[in-house]
RNA sequence: GCCGAUAUAGCUCAGUUGGCCAGAGCAGCUGAUUUGUAAUCAGCGGGUCGUGGGUUCGAAUCCCUCUAUCGGCUCCA
């Protein structure tokens, strides 16, 4: 007998060799009926894997993550046998479940699928899910699964059994399809019910651009159609708060290839927008002891030289500016820190100056492949919240705790709960990315480390995304539909300071070397904007808002009237306008609501006898009259209270 | 940069197998209306169908180039 030790605490004895599945069919056929996976002493199982000794058992529902993964890399497998059904002779890369669905790396060889092929593949993997298949587990030795796909003659099934070790290789094979595969997975296809191809694209084999590019087929599974109708419901009302398509409809942004293709084009709404997150960070910066200064938009190549920009990405990179006569050479500034530490350079330090926190609000030019430019989250020409703290070693953890604090301060002034921290050190097996040597690394990535815990940040740690001069702690934020970009950073760097021979002298009379903290909370003022407007669908906090009211006369008739009270709340610091136009109120009261404006003034006879503005808030419909004045005062104390 | 797709008026989109001066709604302009909480009515103007080439008697429609955009991959100081 074994004891079998459930979540609720509770243990029962089964005999040895029982499945999770019988498990599950003892407790209730209920249970059995909904169960999809299960996970023994916290490693995901097949639910037909014969447990030999006592454990901790965990059945999984769909609600689970664990189940859920299961589920789609089963799918995975059945779209594998409805390809290879459709498309003889396929060869199969690699086909995991991912956040949401799964995919699969194919190579059809001289044919292309396009998305019009993909509701025959639907219909297939439908049609082989109704038939039951059993995904069946088989252990094979490495030279059996060598022999079976060269016989196959899939080159990449190959390349990844030469990566296995002998007896760990198993292979899972459902209705026609066998594939090489660690499992675990579903004990059958029936469960599968709604299939939803979402797209083709092409990914290099292994992730390699030296490789054959592949096709990826992005698929998304659920055990009821009805999932699957939620799904593509919460997508489409995603694709609304895409920042792209407010950008253009709040006229906030926009883009012209005549001036180039990833160069914003800030519009006076989203001017506005972006001045008054700039004037929030310059106020918290202020009383954090950070200094404004402003450097030039272009460098001496040599700057970039002397710094290692130039030789990491200087080959990528927007051509050098050359001068007429002379032979100059200048680039445009690709990030702010070697002028800054410049201007550190520029006098003498003592000990007791330091933190020295300088600031700027700095625009950069980085070459992006065209491919990968996105709206206003990846875009050529962006403005950075740019600081450069240059601190003594024992300053260092105290500063960096600071700048942590200015980013969560940030993060929950604008509600963004939902982020990731980051620790991003270096490759661990490919030290050639980066400079500097290992004793520095280890102390920044040590210090990074520990400021994050004690700031008690929950963080994920990942190889291979450091900085080529250092270690980062990265602020990760969701977009609309799920894609994760990076915003607030925060780097240790002990390496430029080195290469710009900074120096402070010590209380001993020596010299000594300040240690660098590269930080930008926002990222960007892009790609921090894109976020906003897609966690918020373009309806801004009212602080922020480029808009905060507007003043609906009834009629033409009180348009006087309307731009007197508008006046008088400009005079009270409240952003607001008069819509003059010869349009009925509903109209004026639809297009301003679909404009996110937070406030809607009507004034007609009554207010104008009256002296009072009818207020409608968005969303809320009319919240009743007041004066302006009493209006104005509400509006600025609803704002003081949001941003203090 | 790579794979796949898309590009028609300021915006959102129609445009059948290639065939008369390329259409609609919204926006804009003009006029009427003077409006009470999510679209008042009428008239008018507006497009070398992304660019350049090709096939054809004839191209928005078929083919190629380039550009931009979209979904991914790679990259991201």
């Amino acid at each position: 007998m074994i004891d079998i030790t459930f979540p609720d605490g509770s243990v029962r004895s089964y005999e040895k060799g029982i499945t999770p599945y019988q498990i599950a069919e003892q407790i209730s056929p209920r249970l059995a009926g909904e169960v999809l996976a299960a996970s023994f002493n916290g490693k995901v199982i097949d639910l037909e894997l014969p447990l030999n000794e006592s454990g901790e058992l965990k059945l999984h529902k769909w609600e689970d993550q664990e189940a859920k993964s299961t589920f789609w890399h089963s799918s995975s497998h059945l779209m594998a046998e409805a390809l290879e059904l459709l498309y003889p002779g396929i060869k199969f890369g690699i086909g995991p479940s991912i956040e949401n669905g799964f995919y699969y790396d194919v190579d059809l060889g001289d044919r292309t699928i396009t998305d019009s092929d993909l509701k025959k593949i639907e219909d297939k993997m439908i049609e082989l899910a109704r038939q039951k298949q059993h995904f069946v587990r088989k252990e094979v030795s490495k030279a059996e699964a060598m022999d079976t796909y060269t016989k196959k003659g899939d080159e990449y099934k190959c390349d990844l059994i030469g990566g296995l070790k002998d007896g760990t290789i198993t292979f899972y094979t459902n209705g026609s399809f066998t594939d090489l595969c660690r499992g675990p997975h579903l004990r059958d296809t029936s469960v599968i019910k709604a299939v939803k191809l979402t797209s083709i694209a092409g990914a290099y084999w292994r992730g390699d651009e030296h490789n054959k590019m592949l096709t990826r087929i992005y698929g998304i599974t659920f055990p009821q159609k009805k999932l699957l109708d939620e799904y593509i419901a919460l997508m489409e009302e995603a694709k609304k708060r895409d920042h792209r398509k407010i950008g253009k409809e709040l006229e906030l942004f926009t883009f012209s290839p005549r001036v180039g293709a990833g160069l914003p084009l800030w519009l006076p709404k989203g001017a506005a927008l972006r001045e008054r997150l700039e004037m929030f960070l310059r106020k918290v910066q202020k009383a954090y002891g950070y200094l404004p200064v402003i450097t030039p938009h272009i460098g001496q190549k040599e700057l970039y030289v002397t710094s290692g920009h130039y030789a990491k990405y200087g080959a990528d990179s927007f051509r050098p500016i050359t001068t007429p006569q002379e032979g100059e050479e200048f680039l445009l500034k690709p990030m702010n820190c070697p002028h800054h530490c410049e201007i550190y350079r520029s006098k003498p330090h003592s000990y007791k100056d330091l933190p020295i926190r300088l600031a700027e609000f700095g625009t950069v030019y980085r070459y992006e492949q065209s491919g990968e430019l996105h709206g206003l989250t990846r875009v050529r020409g962006f403005t950075q919240d740019d600081a450069h703290i240059y601190c003594r070693p024992d300053q260092l953890k105290e500063e960096f705790c600071k700048v942590i604090d200015i980013v969560l301060y940030i993060f929950k002034t604008l509600d963004f709960d939902e982020y990731i921290a980051q620790v991003s050190l270096r490759d661990k097996n490919d030290r050639s990315k980066y400079i500097g040597t290992d004793e520095n690394w280890e102390r920044a990535e040590q210090a990074i480390i520990e400021a994050a815990q004690e700031k008690g940040l929950k963080t994920i740690v990942e190889y291979g995304e450091a900085a080529f001069y250092g270690p980062k702690l990265d602020f990760m934020v969701k977009d609309a539909i799920g894609r994760r970009w990076q915003l607030g950073t925060i780097q240790v760097d002990y390496n430029l300071p080195e290469r710009f021979e900074l120096e402070y002298t010590g209380a001993d009379d020596k010299k000594y070397r300040p240690v660098m903290i590269h930080r930008a909370p926002f990222g960007s003022m892009e790609r921090f904007v894109a976020v906003l407007i897609e966690h918020t669908g373009g309806k801004f906090p009212l602080w922020l808002t480029p808009e905060q009211a507007v003043v609906l006369p009834i009629s033409e008739k009180y348009n006087d009237y309307a731009k007197k009270v508008c006046e008088l709340l400009n005079n009270y610091d409240i952003r607001a306008s008069v819509d003059e136009r010869n349009e009925t109120i509903g109209k004026k009261i639809r297009e301003n609501e679909l404009k996110r404006i937070p406030f809607l003034l009507v004034v007609g006879e009554k207010e104008e006898a009256g002296g009072t503005v009818s207020v409608r808030r968005q969303g809320e419909g009319n919240k009743g009259s007041m004066t302006p004045e009493e209006f104005a005062a509400k509006v600025n104390e609803e704002v003081k209270n949001m941003i203090n």
